[in-house]
DNA sequence: AAGTGGTCTAGACCACAAA
DNA sequence: TTGTGGTCTAGACCACTTG
């Protein structure tokens, strides 16, 4: 097998011990020559095997179990677990940055603002129990002429009371709340859905067109900040995510 | 002196101590005491305030370096980083257990199984480089009576040869490839898209109607295993995504 | 009871990037 | 040059779990 045969030696790549310990046990995992269930040389061994001190053995041991590579049990031994998970990392860029990255000028339009107290359905998507004031906010994120994004987004007002002072005519929501609030949670919805008049008129698209829908709920410290939705046009927008289970 | 100065055993959780300064020093960050740019004491002062050797320090710095929540510079320091990267953990559930969440019966069907020769755009999906024999699948994957979603698959028998063998008539490629093929990587795309006559026609929706399409390529130890495109009626899926910054 | 991993120490040398 | 982080050592004690 091997279309690649990976450079250990070739790519000139100098490992810290640590780090190729940790690669060469992640590679016997990857490449099945060690099954899930297979016993891990105990650190001693791999203390000898290596020369090196038990120390070093251990990061490179304790950085496969966090990754998920293996699992350790006191007094039996390291093992090599089973099947992965299914979990990605998912990169959510700023728009502008996404945009700008295509070649083309970006543009933020500030569509409407609404400072409220907050509706049922409000405290229903900022997922808060009491009422309060929030700030509603509608916004067009545009590549050159053509409409990139349409952003709905609610502010909660009693976890940003500043934003009440903002117009946000030059700043999207989204970079403003970046700079001054730091999110210790975020949830992530996404989905397709067909444009209704109301979005396909100002994505400038076909009504019922398919829409890519990223929905995202951010929390400071327990308190709710912020739900928005951009709503893409179909052609316009894809998500990428990639994943690798552990890392040297 | 001391952030914390505690109490191994007043607070009930017993943390190590390299998880106790790295949770004290993440929410420094996280509650914005500390803001991007900021310098965090040096090791040797972090030593000195828990009165620890520098290796438990380290530890805990390095963690947050890796988690992305400060930047260590040689000779400088280490430093808060600046905005949160827009990352989020995704998870992709196996079909099946999503729709028995959905409290429906499953049933998995194969719709089609081809053996042959790579084409270009089989090499393209699969990113291959030199020709060789892939299978490509087509299923569906039912929730009750109505269609789920559309999986169309390649797998590259030079990375996994056994699947050949395989009808694939009881089992999905999904459940099968996890238990068999440890993965090392993967990418998703997703993006929405109106259904074709074909896809409309499988699914059993009407032409043209907006469709979650969610495309993996997964490698195993630099070898690309497979590609699979998943399409999803918009209304019959969303996807979920959590994040929290870091982990101790 | 014994052997494993979890954690920690008090040093050390080195590479690197500022000053 | 100097001081930082990166790495490593050769011990140590403890907690846990299994035989």
């Amino acid at each position: 097998m091997s279309l690649v045969e990976t450079d250990d030696i070739e790519g000139g790549e100098s490992l810290s011990l640590h780090q190729r310990i940790l690669s060469d046990i992640r590679e016997k995992i990857l490449s099945g020559a060690w099954a899930p269930g297979h016993r891990i040389p105990f650190e001693h061994e791999l203390t000898a095997q290596y020369n090196c001190s038990r120390m070093t053995v251990n990061k490179a041991l304790s950085q496969l179990a966090k990754a998920g590579l293996i699992e350790r049990r006191r007094r039996s031994g390291s093992f090599v677990r089973q099947p992965q998970s299914q979990a990605a990392v998912l990169e959510l860029h700023d728009i502008r940055i996404e945009v700008e990255a295509l070649g083309l000028p970006y543009r933020y339009e500030r569509l409407g603002r609404v400072k409220r107290r907050s509706s049922a359905e409000d405290r229903a998507l900022l997922g808060l129990s009491a009422p309060g004031q929030v700030l509603a906010l509608e916004s067009l994120h545009f590549a050159g002429e053509r409409p990139f994004a349409l952003e709905k987004r609610l502010i909660n007002l009693s976890a940003v009371a500043e934003a009440g002072e903002e117009e946000f005519l030059d700043i999207a929501p989204g970079p403003w709340l970046i700079g001054r609030v730091p999110w210790s949670e975020a949830e992530h919805r996404i989905r397709a859905m067909a444009a209704d008049d109301a979005i396909a008129d100002a994505l400038d698209i076909e009504a019922s067109a398919p829409c890519l829908v990223v929905e995202r709920r951010t929390w400071s410290a327990e308190h709710p900040v912020t739900h928005v939705r951009f709503i893409y046009p179909a052609e316009s927008h894809t998500l990428v995510a990639r994943f690798t289970p552990s890392q040297g």
